[in-house]
DNA sequence: AGTATAATGAGATTGAGTCTCAGTATCGAT
DNA sequence: ATCGATACTGAGACTCAATCTCATTATACT
C-alpha cells in the first residue's frame, strides 16, 4: 500500500476530508530525502507558488505522524525536524553538540530489547526517539581534551 | 563527592562564580525526587519566599546541565523536564500519550550496544536520552481496540 | 442540489526560553 | 580590610515555534 493510499484510510476511518492541501502536502514530504522543519516546507511551497498555511501544515503534520507516515524528531534545536518514514528501517540519531551533525544508526538488538522493556511494563509503544548527543569525528579532533568550549545546548 | 562539591569544583575550573543563587538553585533541584520543569521550581522558590530570577534559573539549570548533575528530559511535552542525577544507575523513560505517565526502566545490555555504536561511528556521546511513547496498561485496557482517541502529541 | 460539518487561512495569541543592561556580588591581589 | 576586574543577577523586553480563533470555503453524504 502506499503511502497516499494509507493516508486516504487514516482519513476515512476518523471522518475526516481528504482535501487537496492534504493530498500536496504528503506529496511534498514524500519527495524530500533529508530532515527538515515546518517552515522549511512553507518555504518550499511558497518557491512553487503553492502556498499552504501554517496552521494547516502543522495539523496535516501532526495526522501524518498519528498515522506513521512521518516521523517527528526532537534533534537537540529548538525547531521540530520531521522525516518521512519510507521502508527504510527504523534508525536512530546521533547529534553533534559542536556542529549540528546528524548520524543515523540502526540496531536491531536493541530494537528488540525495547520492545521486551515494554512488554514487561505492560506498555504498548507507538513510536520511540533515540538520540545521542556528543561530538562527531571531526570535531571530537580537533579539540580532543575538551571536546567543545561552548556546546549549543 | 557530594553533588554541592563537584558543582564547586566545576564553577571553579570554568572561572564562574559560587553565588548565593546557584547553590540554593542546587540544593533545591537535589531536595525533588521526580521530574519537575523550570516553572515548577520558580513555584516552589516564589512559595518560600526565595525567589530567584528566570534568567538565573536557565542560567543555572543549564550549568548543572553541563556537568552531569542534571538530566534535561524532553518526555513529549513543549516544556523541558529536568531530573537531578543522584547515584541511581541511568535509566530511560515511557511516557503514556493518553495519561501523560512516566515510566522509567533500565537496561545495561541497550546502554552497552549504544556505547558500541558510538564507537563504530567514532561518536563521542556525552548524553542521551531514549523515550517511548505509546500507552501505559491503565489507558490500554481502557480502550483496547483504538488506543486513545486523541492523543496529546 | 441541499445540508451538515470538517477544513482552510490570515492573523492574533501563547509561552518556553533567551537576551539586555544597569546595578551588585565575588574573589584574587595587595 | 580594601581595591579592582569582572562575573552575576534580575526585571522586563524580546524571540519565534507552535497553537488558536473565527469567518469563509470545501467536502461528502443524502
Amino acid at each position: 500500500m502506499d503511502s497516499a493510499e494509507k493516508f486516504r484510510e487514516y482519513l476515512q476511518a476518523r471522518n475526516l476530508r481528504d482535501t487537496s492541501e492534504r493530498r500536496r502536502i504528503l506529496q511534498e514530504v514524500y519527495s524530500i530525502r533529508k530532515h527538515f522543519t515546518a517552515d522549511d516546507l512553507l518555504d518550499w511551497f511558497r518557491r512553487k507558488h503553492q502556498s499552504v498555511s501554517r496552521a494547516t501544515l502543522y495539523r496535516t503534520l501532526s495526522h501524518l505522524v498519528e498515522c506513521g507516515l512521518v516521523r517527528k524528531l526532537d534533534l537537540g534545536q529548538r525547531v521540530a525536524m520531521y522525516e518521512s518514514v519510507r521502508d527504510q528501517e527504523h534508525h536512530e540519531h546521533m547529534i553533534c553538540l559542536a556542529c549540528g551533525k546528524v548520524i543515523e544508526f540502526a540496531d536491531d538488538e536493541m530494537e528488540r530489547l525495547q520492545e521486551e522493556a515494554c512488554r514487561s511494563h505492560r506498555f504498548f509503544p507507538v513510536r520511540h526517539y533515540l538520540q545521542v548527543l556528543g561530538y562527531c569525528r571531526g570535531c571530537r579532533s580537533r579539540a580532543p581534551a575538551e571536546p567543545a568550549s561552548r556546546p549549543r545546548r
